[in-house]
DNA sequence: TATATTTGTCAAAACTTATTGAAACTTCCG
DNA sequence: CGGAAGTTTCAATAAGTTTTGACAAATATA
């Protein structure tokens, strides 16, 4: 395959992964593109290289700045904004982590805390499963979510050191 | 909150934080339902507790046993299937772990390969950007995959205990 | 200040995914 | 066999999500 072919390919490919991951089409397709670019890119050449629209360019571009996938950059003698992607891929999958662990685990841990509360007899069999299982989950939630802040707040090599260490 | 209520909630619960969770209301729904009943349910219980509609409970509770999540459990004397839910959190995050792996890691490595094969010239500087990126992905994924495994086929007394080694 | 260029907003349209409901199928039993 | 009880399928529909595009706001230029 040819080089240009390649990226477009990547682009794509990796557009229909994000889908997977509970992230947007258009979202995945700018990060990919910017990834693959060497340069900073204006919003206009996201929109013609993806054909997506400005409103839709726009919005997408600002969600992954937030996300802290992307930075804007400001070239001298040029008005417009340019784009540019985080390259590093332990930083990528950090920011990620990151995101989807407050949409997933952190509004878990919340209404499962909140369940937690639910106050009954303690002879009532009933009563006394239902504790039971939103303790554990509770437990079980705690773990994961030290774990991911570890990860999240570490850098590549404590994490390959690590591998390592749980496989001796 | 009484019991009956906070197991509603759950059920509530549960069902918006699976969409979240790249799993259907409905699913993460019945699943929560039947992590909270002490006995099997038959479809028609199922139907009758979330008001859905028969063939989406049929199908939904298929994909729960596909996931391993749900077991159909025969009672003598009646004719009606019954299903109960694994109880097991440990077990239940396992069976998780593993579609979402299947779904997000396994496509994206299969990608990422395809990828990994393009050739080109190696004194092109965009050649080997491409490469270089296309490689760290590849070899990232790779890290998750060999931890994820691990994790899926242990338990849950391994977890804690690497747990408890990476804080020391 | 007027004009040109770039960026941001949002309601509506397009698209995607989940759910329904009725019909087809299967199984069990007199 | 005949039919009652239960299960599965799938086209139609509903619900949810993403994307568009025209316009408003902001910012620079003359």
């Amino acid at each position: 395959m040819e080089l240009e072919a390649a990226k477009d390919h990547f682009v794509q490919t990796w557009g229909t992964l994000g889908t997977n991951w509970g992230i947007s089409r258009t979202m995945a397709q700018i990060h990919a593109l910017l990834l693959m670019s060497p340069d900073p890119l204006s919003t206009e050449e996201v929109m013609d290289k993806l054909h997506i629209s400005r409103g839709n360019a726009n919005m997408t571009l600002r969600d992954l700045i937030n996300w802290g996938l992307v930075q804007k950059v400001i070239k001298t003698g040029e008005r417009k904004e340019f784009f540019s992607a985080e390259k590093d891929i332990w930083e990528v999958a950090k920011c990620i982590a990151r995101e989807r662990k407050r949409r997933e685990l952190d509004q878990m841990k919340k209404a499962i805390d909140q369940l937690a509360e639910v106050t009954g007899d303690p002879k009532d069999k009933n009563y006394a499963a239902f504790i039971d299982t939103v303790k554990s989950i509770q437990q079980f939630s705690g773990s994961v979510d030290t774990l991911l802040t570890k990860v999240i707040n570490s850098d590549k090599n404590w994490f390959l050191k690590s591998l390592i260490k749980l496989f001796t």
